[in-house]
DNA sequence: GTTGACTCCGAAACCGATTTCGGGAAGGTT
DNA sequence: AACCTTCCCGAAATCGGTTTCGGAGTCAAC
């Protein structure tokens, strides 16, 4: 019932191709094959049906096509509810990145959220059962990763953002973790630190032990005395960040830089350090990883580890396009350098002059 | 060519309702009635191919469903490629809750990302004209906003999140700008503050004239001197932020108290504030708005005015979905409160005990 | 025994594209 | 004139579901 030309919600049906291939007096097939640029159809046949396609805006449904071609030309990145914080902050830079790259080879991004630790699973299968994506990015992996192990099984194209326990078996991209936790102590030995201590952060992360690798390796290569480098166990939050630094006090004074396994970590431990009179850093330098762009907005400006979200989500686009078109998982295994951001929160000890 | 059961990629096909027809004996038509629980089917048959449509692990394609019913099920949120910083931490927590409602409605959210200013409209046509999606959520309106007026023209279902200036032609969800600034003047008069500044964003939003409107009335209500109330201009950045404090200084001495549009200026300010010796709160006191995690992690914690991004995300999954579903738009026009999180940023004025 | 109502299910068309297959027309060969 | 190519294009099948329509039963009623 539209009225003048007002129409109703949905009602506005885009032209379909057998709309156009009547408009121009062809027929279904050699429209389509024309659109496509087949090489069967002559030029003169393919200008007109061009023409006529941009005159009545006639645009292919996606849905007939796929429908057809059995491939969705979309990638599934299920999160979490529970997201918040900084780790929201990474994952939104990464997702926008993400985005771009599959557009840029005609794929979607398809979103789907599950309430905290409800199935997981249930919705990687269910999203892909029902044809919806060909494939899946999979960020944060933890250890002995359920949902590495189901895709495997199911033959699914997947690709990680970070390294399992597995990894020869799939594709992955990751951040060279344990050199960049050495860089961090050169960096600070470099300073005349020779108390460092190191807040990890959970060991069901697989990363946790790397990160811990890395720091004993700087700790070793700049002779330093590892009994006076003690580890604190974090969860990658703020708040277990000011715990640390609060433990830090008591069980180690003589510390003066605190190497954190995230940014979050770091804050938390500069504002415990701050509201006890503790200066940053005047009488303790801390360090953070993950490169937030808030670590440069805090105050003061925190010396992180960066790896740009933005390039990490390119690059997984075009590894999981990839694997969706046939390749090998062994193509697609990455390993990127981290740059360390040298920023406020790190500074000589006390007495040095750097 | 698979050998011993080992299955290529993309190989596995899953039952299809034929297949699962003719293991259960049936026509086609009567076990998708049967699975779509049709008044028409005995439960007796229901039963049975409910089972084995589990035994078999039958999954509806979708793309085959959407095709007839002509629905999508899914809604899109276009992105811009240079989002980054705190006002990523918004969009993820934002898009993690609008993905989470919509799926408990069995929508999806199809994300697509734009570089930076590249022709944003022809995204949001080819997406529709696709059939990729049945409707889109609009995140930062703008004054004058071509999608708006573009998605009014195509009579294409959208939500956005904030007014815009036909706010009777389409469904929206803001916050309730004006009294939340209202709010923090009373709050730093109740402190004894006499002489506050506001920091603006950038004139191009259309909230940003109503936070001015709102940080006036509550400058009037409180019986302060609008003249001694100057407003600056940023641009939502922390580096404005910074900028700001410092004319501050130059220009209003005698300011004790900051209001900034949104979190990432106050940090800014913040920031710059302490590098040149000011204490905040002690000299000034700063606020902000959006309720970003990361204002509670700041040092000091920014007082702020907090909107549940997830809340909002919530929110807007129903309303969008109401929209496809044909309810018209001042069904879905909703103005949320903010509620004022006191922090440490915003104190008395010296020498004034609370 | 025929009619009618009611229950349950199947044949066929359909959504909007792609792909397979084959055929008509034009032009070149003996 | 008969035959073979080559160049274009169309008929029909297909993807995997949903929907329309009608038909085969069963059973009660007249």
């Amino acid at each position: 019932m539209s009225v003048l030309g007002v129409q109703e919600k949905g009602t506005r049906r885009r032209p379909t191709l057998s709309a156009l291939a009547s408009a121009v007096g062809l027929s279904k097939p050699t429209v389509s094959r024309a659109l496509n640029d087949y090489p069967d159809i002559s030029d003169a046949t393919k200008d007109r049906v061009r023409q006529a396609a941009i005159e009545l805006g006639y645009i292919a449904s996606s849905r007939a096509r796929q429908l057809t071609s059995g491939q969705a030309e979309a990638v599934g990145l299920v999160t979490m509810a529970d997201n918040t914080g900084l780790r929201a902050a990474y994952q939104s830079e990464f997702a926008n990145a993400l985005a771009l790259g599959l557009a840029q080879q005609n794929f979607d991004l398809l979103m789907h959220c599950v309430p905290s630790d409800a199935n997981e699973l249930d919705a990687y299968r269910r999203i892909f059962g029902e044809g919806k994506v060909d494939g899946f990015v999979l960020m944060r992996t933890r250890q002995n990763d359920e949902r590495v192990e189901y895709l495997l099984k199911a033959n699914i194209p997947f690709v990680t953002q970070g390294l399992t326990e597995q990894p020869e078996a799939h594709a992955w991209l990751d951040i060279d973790v344990v050199s960049s936790f050495g860089q961090v102590v050169d960096h600070l030995a470099a300073m005349g630190h020779k108390h460092i201590a190191f807040l990890n952060g959970s060991s069901t992360v697989y990363s946790s032990c790397l990160r811990e690798k890395g720091f004993r390796e700087g700790i070793q290569r700049n002779g330093l005395n590892p009994s006076q480098a003690p580890t604190f166990a974090g969860d990658f939050s703020a708040a277990s960040g000011r715990l640390a630094m609060r433990n830090l006090r008591d069980q180690a004074p003589n510390v003066t830089a605190l190497v954190c396994a995230n940014d979050a970590m770091a804050m938390g431990a500069v504002s415990q350090a701050c509201e006890t009179g503790l200066r940053v850093p005047d009488d303790i330098s801390v360090t953070g990883y993950d490169g937030v762009r808030l670590a440069e907005l805090y105050n003061p400006p925190i010396t992180t580890l960066a790896h740009s979200a933005a390039d990490c989500g390119q690059a997984m686009a075009s590894m999981i396009v990839g694997l969706i078109k046939g390749d090998p998982p062994s193509d697609h295994q990455v390993l990127l350098p981290a740059t360390l951001m040298q920023r406020a929160s790190s500074a000589p000890v006390a007495g040095i002059s750097a």
